[in-house]
DNA sequence: AATCATGTCAACCGCCTAAGG
DNA sequence: GCCTTAGGCGGTTGACATGAT
């Protein structure tokens, strides 16, 4: 016997969602809330699978999401949080404001595994890997290249400690600190014990330098405009921050820095409010949804965003 | 221009855990 | 304490995009 589906497959759809699809499933939550996942296909005319929904909605269509590349500061975060937590995604991402496990879960098998194996670390223990094979070589390392490490380390943490304030204040980031920086203390005993033929600056040049794309957060994420815009295109923060409030959904919690108006960085859904008129709207035509959805799926906010 | 190889990522699958009866 | 169920998580897959030849 073996374990009843999570629900009746029998005649569900599968596979990507369709513009439509996804229109359903936002009104449906927009004006019931989450709850009840498994109700929600039924509620909402969705001839799919409530874990599908939530799925959908938890890593594409909420609209606290954050899309496009990771910058390089969340790039280290991750892999600091990766070195602390191992493949729990979904911890990892709860450090990471508007990013989904999937989404980090995806870029690391994508690109920062790849990038920590061309610097000869090994991503599942962070440890270069040739002082696994490789120990005597690894004990003729000059003194002077540890110091240099543990220099490298401690700017490293600075840059971390600060990009951390910056991303997340809230009071559980204080016991984030914490473990970043025992985190950080950890990897120094780690590299006491153990020292690698590695070049420390080499590592940090792959970061800066050679292997991330050179894209400051202010350029992926886009600048709310002033109040008064005029735009039609793009709405300021504040006015997609009342625009959800107002709508007061049950059972959702608009993260508070959506009314901080010294938060210029909500991402996607300030972007483009319009986006969010032809959302509530029911009256919108599906041509226009069909776009906005577009816009959604894949590779659309990134490249959006990134304005290319 | 066509074909093949590789990369990316949205979505699914199955297991685990917590909550409720 | 046991059973059932829903939600959540991590691993994996496969469709599509992009680059190379």
């Amino acid at each position: 016997m073996g374990r009843q589906p999570c629900c009746d497959k029998v005649g569900l759809k599968k596979g990507p969602w369709t513009a439509e699809e996804d229109k359903k499933l936002i009104n449906f939550i927009l004006n019931n809330g989450q709850c009840c996942w498994r109700a929600v296909p039924k509620l909402a005319g969705l001839l799919r699978c409530g874990k599908s929904c939530r799925l959908r909605w938890t890593n594409y269509l909420r609209p606290d999401l954050k899309r496009g590349l990771l910058s390089q500061c969340e790039e280290k975060m991750v892999i600091d949080l990766h070195a602390q937590l191992g493949n729990r995604w979904s911890k990892i991402a709860s450090h990471l404001p508007g990013r989904t496990d999937n989404e980090i879960k995806n870029h690391w098998n994508t690109h920062i595994k790849k990038k920590l194996k061309k610097m000869g670390i090994d991503p599942i223990t962070h440890k270069p890997i040739s002082t696994v094979t490789d120990e005597p070589q690894t004990q003729q390392q000059p003194e002077q290249l540890q110091h240099q490490k543990e220099e490298e380390q401690k700017q490293q943490q600075a840059s971390l400690t600060d990009t951390v304030s910056e991303i997340d204040q809230s009071k559980e980031l204080e016991t984030e600190a914490s473990l970043q920086s025992s985190s950080f203390t950890e990897a120094k005993e780690e590299d006491k014990s153990m020292t690698s033929p590695f070049d420390p600056m080499e590592l940090m040049n792959g970061f800066c330098i050679d292997e991330v794309p050179i894209i400051e957060p202010h350029e992926i994420l886009v600048q709310c405009a002033p109040s008064s815009s005029t735009s039609t295109s793009s709405s300021t923060c504040s006015n997609s921050s009342n625009l959800f409030q107002d709508l007061q959904f049950p059972d959702f919690e608009w993260p508070c820095d959506y009314n901080n108006s010294s938060n210029n960085s909500m991402g996607l859904w300030n972007d483009d409010l319009s986006s969010w008129d032809l959302l509530i709207n029911d009256d919108g035509d599906t041509a226009d949804f069909q776009s906005f959805s577009e816009s959604v799926s894949k590779n659309g906010f990134g490249s959006r965003i990134l304005g290319i």
